[in-house]
Order: C-alpha cells, then structure tokens, then sequence
DNA sequence: CGCAAGTCAATCGTGTACGATTTACTTTAT
DNA sequence: ATAAAGTAAATCGTACACGATTGACTTGCG
C-alpha cells in the first residue's frame, strides 16, 4: 500500500496535472469557436438534448447553480443558448440553443479527433482508460452517489 | 477513430470529473489540516525539498505565479511556510517550511492511503492507472515542453 | 562601462468551482 | 386551506487557474 507523500507517486497528481493539460489543449481548438472549457461541456449536454434545465445540466457534468448560473449567462451573452423560465415550473429554468448554438456542433464535430491524434493512444486504449478513470470517479464520489 | 461528441464518450470529461472527485475526496481529510488541495500540493513540493524558489514550485505543479503568489501568501497567513527574497538574487523568492508545516507532514501522511483504499484498486492497478495518465499528460502537453 | 535582453515575482482581469445562504415557488400533510 | 417541508435557481464569499502586463533585478553583448 502506498503511503509515500511524495508527489510523482500520487495518483491525485496525475489526475489533476492531466485534466489541466486536456483543457490547456482543448483551449486553442474552443478559442476559435468562443467557448470555454466548461461552457463547451455544457454546449455538449445541449447538443444531445435540447431544453434541458439547469438542474439537469448540472447532474450530469456535476456542477451546481453557483457555477452554471453565471456560465450559462455568459453563454447567453454570446448568442449561443437562451433561458427561460418554466411556466408549468416557476423554479425551473430551461435551456435551449439558438440557431448559432446549433451550427457551432458541426464546428466542434472535429475537435476530439484532434486531441485523440495529439493523445497517440488507439481506441481500445482510449475507451480502456475512459472506463478505468469512469469507474475510480464513481468509488471516489461513494455508494451514496447516483 | 471516435469523432462523436458524446459527454460520455470524452476522456476529456471523464479526466475532468475524476479531478473533480478527486478533490472533493481529499477535501475533508485536508480541511482536517487546514489546508485546500492546491496548497496541499505546493506542501508535498516543500516536503520533498525545503526552500524552493516560487518557480522551481511552479515547475513542478504547472503553476504559474499569478496563482501561486496568492496561495503562497495564504499559506504563510496560515503560518506552515514563510517567504524569503532571496540575498544573492533579489528577483528570486525562497519559500520555506514553518515549525508547524514541518509537524503537518507527520499528520498528512496517511492521507494518500485513506483516499486509496476508497479507490477500490491494487497497488498494481493504481501504478499502471498513473503511468498511463502521466504519459497522456506528457503528450498532450507536447513535445516542447519539458 | 552601459544598455538591451532576459528573468522572476507580483499584479490585473476574466472565468470557473464550491460551501453556504437566500428567494421564489411547489408539494405535502394536517 | 394553509402552514411546513421541499425544491430550483440565484447570490455571496473564498480560492484557484491562466493570459497578459508590470516592475525590479541580472546578465550579456558590444
């Protein structure tokens, strides 16, 4: 069992030095199409159901209001999404793309190829190590999880 | 070669979630010390090597100084480091460990194990697991970088 | 020697993250 | 029917990240 504190050693590390290092190589790709890392996340969750509410966008890339709200106002400033409010619903607010928010998917529909290339891993080894890193997340969140 | 841009299909998203869980687990162990994960990070730094300049810190998280001056100046706040400018080089900052960062260790060292046994992998796996993650790292970074 | 180029930390501005609280609305249980 | 409990988004405060600039110091080159 590994006790060491010593840095190259955690696994902590690699995880935190890799998720920097993919955004670092996604911005140069995202800045082209105005959107940042996370807003891009939330771009995919639309592309793949429109009209989501944020609660639902927030579930899914586990992120709460304090930081989706001002994001997704940003997007909305940008021209790519907009929100509104529910009317069965008050509470909730719901999130559609706009017409320039759809025509940016055929855009961004070459970026994870580009990554893959710079990756220099096959797609068994991508998909290997997706599922490997999927199911650490999930023990790390706990059973109480969904 | 997967070009879809499914949420759940990106390494990307998985890489960025399990950072995420990853500090979310380590958080209430190093609330414990008084510490976030960042700083947690800069501690493992200065206990491997006593008194290093802000940038061979910064080397070695990927930080730049506009976010470690901050951080280091609240660490300092906290009383664990002090900062030094350096005699020989005024433009040069050496960070060292207080009495009490030096006693933090002690109490930080079995903070890796408790995060690995949620984890759920072997020894084995868990060194395959960085290895991997750090080679993607290395390559996603490019070669330019050293 | 003397100044241009380089280096190092600090600063500024923008954009996440997240715990905690607030506000508005809805549902539930009397 | 209504007060209590619950839920959804927004807001507030703190702490990273990072591109870009600044200011102080050092080095190197003519």
């Amino acid at each position: 069992m590994p006790t060491q504190l010593e840095l190259d050693n955690q696994l902590c590390f690699a995880l935190y030095s890799a998720s920097r290092a993919m955004t670092a190589a996604y911005a140069p790709l995202l800045d082209a199409l105005g959107l940042t890392y996370p807003q891009y996340l939330v771009m995919l969750v639309l592309w793949e159901r429109d009209g989501e509410r944020v609660s639902q966008i927030g579930k899914r890339l586990h992120l709460d209001s304090a930081t989706l709200t001002p994001l997704l106002k940003r997007l909305e400033t940008r021209g790519v999404i907009t929100r509104r409010r529910s009317t069965e619903d008050e509470r909730v607010v719901e999130v559609f793309l706009t017409a320039a928010g759809k025509k940016l998917e055929k855009r961004a529909a070459d970026v994870p190829a580009c990554i893959f290339e710079r990756s220099g891993l096959t797609v068994a080894e991508l998909t290997r190590l997706r599922t490997q890193i999927t199911t650490l997340t999930a023990r790390l969140r706990g059973p109480t999880d969904s």
